[in-house]
DNA sequence: CGCCAGGGCCTCA
DNA sequence: TGAGGCCATGGC
């Protein structure tokens, strides 16, 4: 069933190529359905996953344009940075305090622990080690092991907990839902990559708060429908 | 105008 | 462990 669900919705919305991220002579983030090849993009989209937390996309692409034009997507700039510089430049990101004590903080991280080091850490230790970090909660930090790291984990978010609640899982905390993918599918960077940006793409079109049956490609199957 | 968005921390049971 | 308050902007 887990597996025919990412067909339905794969038939539906086609590749998303995720994450959205910058090239070098670009200054708004795109969708390229490619990794990130350097340390400037890893960090942009670890940059992204701090700022979306419980906000728009669309106002976290403010933010990384804002960022992007003075070349902030630099570990040792950010960590340079005043907060006050940093905060006003996030703004439109929403909760731009937190999120620039946040982004100064992972700053800090990435300098003690290199990406091309973290690079080379097993999956699950790379995983705690994030999660130690203040601000980077089980979101957060599967969505930089999957789309930065390229590193085959599930990542769970709000859409994927009202999807899968509405179809009729009983799996409720993180973990559970996480499992509940990660021990139905093989476990494959790209198929992880795919599936999660179509879980976004359903609940944002369809899955919404007050959801949108009509044309749902999951209607025949979901339990709120029928 | 109200509602909501690609969470996480802290506090208190 | 889980519920509730807090953080905040911009689009619709």
């Amino acid at each position: 069933m887990i597996r025919k669900i990412y067909l339905l919705l794969y038939k539906k919305f086609n590749s998303q190529g995720w994450w959205p991220f910058t090239l070098e002579n670009e200054l708004h983030p795109r969708h390229h359905g490619i990794s990130p090849r350097n340390d400037r993009e890893r960090f942009e989209i670890i940059i992204g996953a701090i700022l979306t937390q419980n906000t728009n996309w669309k106002n976290v692409e403010k933010a990384i344009y804002n960022l992007n034009k003075e070349s902030l997507a630099d570990i040792k700039k950010i960590k340079k940075i005043s907060h006050k510089k940093l905060a006003s430049l996030i703004r439109p990101s929403g909760y731009y305090n937190q999120k620039a004590e946040r982004l100064r903080i992972m700053a800090e991280f990435l300098s003690r622990n290199p990406i091309n080091r973290l690079m080379k850490v097993g999956i699950e230790k790379l995983r705690e080690k994030l999660l130690k970090v203040k601000g980077i909660g089980p979101e957060t930090a599967d969505s930089i092991l999957l789309y930065a790291f390229n590193k085959p984990i599930f990542v769970v978010d709000a859409y994927t907990k009202r999807i899968f609640q509405r179809i009729g899982y009983k799996e409720k905390s993180y973990e559970e839902l996480q499992e509940l993918f990660m021990s139905n599918l093989e476990k494959d960077t790209k198929l992880f990559n795919e599936y999660h940006a179509l879980l976004v793409e359903l609940g944002k079109n369809y899955c919404r708060k007050k959801p949108d049956c009509k044309e749902c490609p999951l209607a025949k199957l979901c339990g709120k429908y029928n």
